[in-house]
DNA sequence: CTCCAGGGATGAT
DNA sequence: ATCATCCATGGA
């Protein structure tokens, strides 16, 4: 079984997948299983090349995002300690562009949950009510449609251990299936009007649907703040300021960070849990 | 404005 | 082996 190849300069698989910004890829001898959408894949890179089987070189390139200029946006990046040291240890990390259903619902989810266990919820509803494909000597689970788990319950959703999240989860299934809710039209919508409606459908609150925005709907400028972010902007943005609200710190980063916040966000956030650069 | 449910992994004792 | 901690949203 021959593997095709696509050049990936500024690249870095590993980092790429296991940043917090998408929670199915296993590692599988020298790479990665896992689905993009209907196709089960199986990627691995070497040096800078990715080799592939299970999907086309443009579905490849488009969700690893491979036609960011990568240079360019750190180049644009603010210039100050945190940034720079964040994007060192971060080279190479792309955001992916993931299909909208499937992100918006792991990231219902992912509320009040570390990294490992959403990584369970992600695993336990695949298996539950997505289907099996064989990939590579391995095999993988797509994700249910919305459709799917609309016609489930709230029992079965909270046995793939999503406890009070499984309410949510179901009443947004009903609404994207349904059409009430129509995720594909919305990536029409202008920022702040394309955040409203994330943010009415039930489990969205303000981080989910800028993690949304960011990783399935290519709003470079989303910046989704959880505690980690928070912790890393107070200390290095605003040291020793003892009050700092929730609306201070969003107008900041929206101003300072500017058109590629989401990335300047994710390699923060990347280098806050995975570089040990919190001090609390 | 404040308080807190909710639940499983993870780190500390 | 038990105990505290992590955490976004929504509702009281």
């Amino acid at each position: 079984m021959g593997l095709q190849q696509v050049p990936a300069t500024d690249f870095d698989l590993e980092k790429t997948l296991n940043c917090g910004q998408v929670f199915h890829w296993e590692k599988s001898g020298a790479g990665f299983v896992g689905a993009i959408g209907r196709n089960a894949v199986y990627v691995e890179q070497r040096g800078d090349r990715l080799f592939f089987t299970g999907a086309s070189a443009k579905v490849i390139g488009r969700y690893f995002s491979l036609d960011h200029p990568l240079a360019d946006i750190c180049a644009a990046f603010p210039r100050d300690p945190a940034m720079t040291a964040a994007q060192d240890f971060c080279r190479g990390l792309r955001l992916l562009r993931q299909p909208r259903w499937e992100c918006l619902a792991m990231f219902i989810c992912s509320s009040m949950k570390q990294v490992a266990h959403i990584r369970q919820i992600s695993l336990a509803l695949r298996k539950s009510f997505g289907g099996r494909k064989a990939i590579y000597g391995s095999h993988v689970y797509d994700f249910p449609r919305a459709v799917r788990l609309a016609a489930s319950t709230e029992e079965e959703l909270r046995a793939c251990a999503l406890g009070y999240r499984a309410k949510n989860l179901l009443a947004t299934a009903r609404r994207v299936a349904s059409g009430e809710a129509n995720l594909k039209a919305w990536s029409k919508l202008p920022d702040d009007a394309l955040r409203a409606e994330l943010c009415g459908l039930p489990g969205v609150g303000a981080k989910v649907a800028n993690c949304v925005m960011l990783f399935a709907y290519e709003r470079l400028r989303a910046f989704p703040i959880d505690v980690w972010i928070e912790r890393v902007l107070k200390q290095q943005y605003f040291p020793g300021k003892r009050k700092v609200t929730g609306q201070q710190l969003r107008t900041f980063c929206d101003e300072y960070f500017g058109e590629h916040g989401g990335y300047a966000q994710q390699y923060l956030f990347h280098h806050a849990r995975k570089g040990g650069a919190i001090a609390k």
